[in-house]
DNA sequence: ACAAATTTAGACAGTCTTGTCTAATTCGTC
DNA sequence: GACGAATTAGACAAGACTGTCTAAATTTGT
């Protein structure tokens, strides 16, 4: 394991005070000096820890983002498959669950460097998000007023039943995450899904 | 300050590893040596912060839980009312916050103690938000199928938009709040709603 | 095989923290 | 005012951690 990996594990299970750095270096088979050597101080190394997971999950995110429905043959299922790819690529799997715990731990310590994190992770991917549902709206699959809210209001519908576990820290296990995407997809699509309106069935009433 | 008071400021701050008991003595104004003798060591003053936390946190959702509409004049409104006064009163204020960051840093360190919240807090408020949706639903105004699944999908959407500034512990302004709650509070109807469905209109034009 | 660069083990000073102890002081109550 | 309980300041030992240093060992490239 590299140095910037299991320094990652120890600042996430210790917490930046918490972390021993002689702890890190046995982690990483490493010898102390080694540490210091590479990373001028327990400050350096986690802001490269940081940058590291950053980096990793957006890349993460995007390749999962290659994988959106943009021609949908049964808009739920490839919604629910988006979202449940998502959560287990990205949010919930190792660096997603590290990154997003550092940032809660850590975030009030270091404001410009999870700026940073802001503008590279959420900045980037929230509206990258939003141009996907944006399109699937135009095509006529959905509709939807505001794309970044729809966006938004989608992976937190996704998430709705995981949150307790994020907050632990836990890993929720693979049918936790279907059943949350599912209820979450479904509750989505009643709301943004295009069936036909009750108005608009009056108005074919109206006219036949 | 009380001691737990000034406990809870500094725990959050600093985290467990790094806070400071001559810290959370002078803030609290006493001397260090009555900290030790209120609560016997650092860790159980830690556990005694947790439960003071989560007690005044559930009292502050069962009060707002009281102003739930349960009789709504205009549903949107009161809606977003309630998910305005439930993000105000009881997340985004000072026990709230505290709490929640208390789980997310030391969650995992205090299995015991953190399961104890769950059954405390989640297990006992999200039942008894459910069954106010359920009632809501029973009387007409929603079209609910799992009353639990609703709940935490109406406090999912109301958040939407705060996600990010709760991760990084900060406050939402005002104006945060409430745009939040009113998108998600519409989404929500959009999703559970009682508007004539489509289905229901063909009906009634099939019988016509 | 050799020279340069890197890594290692271990010692080390300096700092910080926890939790205890003691003796003096303050507070509440009668 | 007097007595018992609580609080205070400060010293203290024991332990932990960071970051540096040195000399030996190991790896790397040629």
């Amino acid at each position: 394991m590299s140095i910037i990996d299991a320094a990652a594990s120890v600042f996430c299970r210790e917490g930046f005070a918490g972390a021993n750095i002689d702890l890190i270096a046995v982690e990483a088979g490493v010898s102390r000096q080694t540490v210091y050597n590479h990373h001028r101080d327990k400050e350096k190394l986690f802001m490269a820890v940081v940058r590291d997971l950053t980096e990793r999950c957006n890349a993460g995110i995007f390749a999962t983002f290659a994988s959106f429905p943009d021609q949908p043959r049964d808009l739920e299922a490839d919604l629910i498959g988006f979202a449940v790819r998502m959560n287990q690529n990205c949010i919930c799997n190792r660096d997603g669950r590290f990154l997003r715990k550092l940032i809660q731990t850590e975030g009030e310590r270091y404001p410009e460097l999870f700026a940073e994190w802001q503008d590279q992770g959420p900045g980037r991917t929230w509206p990258a998000l939003a141009a996907r549902f944006a399109r699937l709206a135009h095509a006529g699959h959905l509709a939807i007023d505001d794309p970044d809210v729809a966006a938004r209001q989608f992976l937190a519908l996704a998430n709705a039943e995981l949150q307790i576990t994020f907050m632990l820290g836990g890993m929720p296990s693979e049918d936790d995450v279907l059943q949350s995407a599912t209820h979450g997809v479904r509750t989505f699509l009643r709301a943004f899904g295009k069936r036909r309106s009750a108005a608009a069935v009056e108005k074919q009433l109206a006219s036949a």
